[in-house]
DNA sequence: AATGAATGAGCATTCATTCAT
DNA sequence: TATGAATGAATGCTCATTCAT
């Protein structure tokens, strides 16, 4: 073990590639049935360039994983920024974080896969994109709050629920998504918008549910 | 080749015993990573026993989760009955529910093992197990709602969003627990009781749902 | 290890539906692949009771060999005492040796795995039968070539010369009998008639053996 | 699931050594008690190159019984291309195929091996060499009888029956040799007299066959 | 005497990682 | 820098044999 990370040289489309085999095929196998030399093949590299890129098959994962995470980011802050309103934003953020899902199954099968396979392990980068996504929705409410358009709901407590919420519904849907009609979109949102009457201030009065 | 599958005479302690380690060596380490080995030596039989009790590996591991969810229910069940009304009734089951995974950590991380290695490749006995939980709580909500305890919202819809955020939180609160000084149980009951403000009848003074 | 055999105390007909059982399971399987659990459970006896029988798997083995000798014996001595004159019997034997495999290729399938697992690691009361058979046929040459049936042949080359030819004959037949529309006896006699051609007396015109 | 099974390119002296010792091995302990690891210690290099190379224990066994067959045709050719006339190539091939197996035990031990363990199942590519070997030695005999060396006999049925001649003269060796002072090429070549005496032309006087 | 549950040595095969080219 | 051949630790599973009942 050299002490120093040595940052190699690196050709970004190579590296975007076996990043791209990586996720495709962790998705699919799971973690430990993922012969590294299967996504190298898939990338069109050799074994050792895969090693050199990335070191070794966990941070491979973990790169892959990141690699989500980013996409995930890019996908919802222009979401979220697009829509005025707490609960406007909480929606259509909520709604894209299904989508973004539901278009890839396979991104969601690599927070499956750190679930499962690494437990709290996560290396700091991802605690910090976490925190980032949670700060930013954490203003959302407290904005929301602000604007009398929410109760006055603990924030971060919220926030925890609401990310439970989303990531249960998305993670469980294949579980009912036979029997059920609905998009694994659908799904969420319905959920969502039960759980944002929750929080939400005015509400109010009179209702008739058209039973499905 | 002897057509029949010996279904072998058990030793009912002997297979708790397996059943049990096989549940904390799951939960710790993983499907993959678990070495049947290390079950046997836990639970003090030799491998072959193990293959014996259970054929290979993975019926191995159906067999811990079916216990598991057995357990649950038997967890759920008289909480349930032990309070009335709907509210009351999906209020502590949902909090037996996160309880029950705080107190077994293990149990929860089998879920997440079988969600991450297997898929929606569960056996039969497992849907028929989910299915009757299911039913059991349909039932609630429907009283809920004849009662008028309860929004009309839509029975299994409903259900399913509030299964998701259960599991989403229980699942999801290794994200959080570090940073936030609330048990598991406090994080749920906080989520579900949102939930079911956004969900119960009396506040209502005319509101419009489009329901889809 | 008990320093004395002991002879334990035998039902015949188990014994003998453990035998007929192993027989059939090791010709179709092999010795290697055949797990002597399959044997009692055909036989209809517990495991215990094959290993309180027979020892262990190998000298199963070696008793099921034997016994195929024994019937191997008693399908020749009859057949070659019905006829008249070395030719004649060895013809006679020489057939009625290739019909027995016909009719129970299991029984050949013994000998091939007896070659293959055991070398020549027999056990004397293999080599005894295989004695008493040689001694037999050999006084059927010397009567032949006392009477001017046969050539005067060295008695013991024939012999194993003629064995070899059969053993091979029969053995080799699988390669052949797909193409050749020819049982397995008819090829067998065919060999032994050349060879029987090429000992017979008759059309010797001067001819000198240098024998051994 | 890479689609195309990888040919490995090959370190020809490695591969040499490990079917070397693969035959050397498998004709010792016989398939069934082989280890691959063995194999791999005496070849000087590791299990994973063994399986690189041979692909599963299976393979290896037939690749290095192709060997064998390979080396006996190169024995056995030139052999018979030295001499002139059916008789002589006959009888000089018969004594080549037994000397080689003589000098080479091993070889013959695979036969056996390969005829124990999977009786008819051998792959095309040693139909096609067997074939081979038989339709050369069909034109020596036709020849022969074209040139009246020897009686008209059935061409196939005729070297079906020294084939098997050969074959088990070779393989019941075992069962004499102790006693006989003979190596196995002399106990071979005196069957193989016998039975070209038997189908030679010249001594015959009146004779009459009924052909196939 | 008969049984079959329990055992663990044994073995085929895979795959992460290294390193010579 | 890129490669992929080589390696051997790791692990699922089998089955001969024992022995308590």
């Amino acid at each position: 073990m050299s002490d120093v990370e040595r940052p190699p040289v690196v050709d970004r489309d190579k590296r975007q590639a076996i990043l791209d085999h990586a996720i495709e095929t962790f998705a699919e196998l799971g973690f430990r049935r993922t012969d590294v030399q299967v996504i190298a093949d898939k990338a069109g590299v050799g074994k050792g360039t895969v090693y050199r890129y990335f070191g070794n098959k966990e941070d491979l994962f973990w790169a892959s994983t990141r690699e989500v995470l980013l996409r995930l980011e890019q996908h919802l802050v222009p979401t979220i920024e697009g829509v005025d309103g707490a609960l406007a934003k909480l929606r259509a953020g909520s709604r894209a974080y299904a989508s973004f899902f539901e278009a890839n199954p396979s991104y969601l099968e690599m927070f499956v896969q750190e679930r499962a396979e690494f437990r709290g392990s996560e290396p700091a980068s991802h605690i910090e994109h976490h925190d980032r996504l949670i700060d930013r929705f954490s203003q959302i409410i407290d904005a929301g709050i602000g604007a009398g358009e929410l109760r006055r709901v603990p924030v971060r407590r919220t926030l925890v629920a609401l990310a439970g919420l989303l990531y249960g519904s998305v993670v469980h849907a294949c579980y009912t998504s036979l029997r059920d009609q609905r998009t694994l979109t659908e799904m969420a949102e319905y959920a969502v918008d039960i759980f944002l009457e929750g929080i939400r201030a005015e509400r109010t009065k009179g209702r008739r549910e058209t039973e499905q």
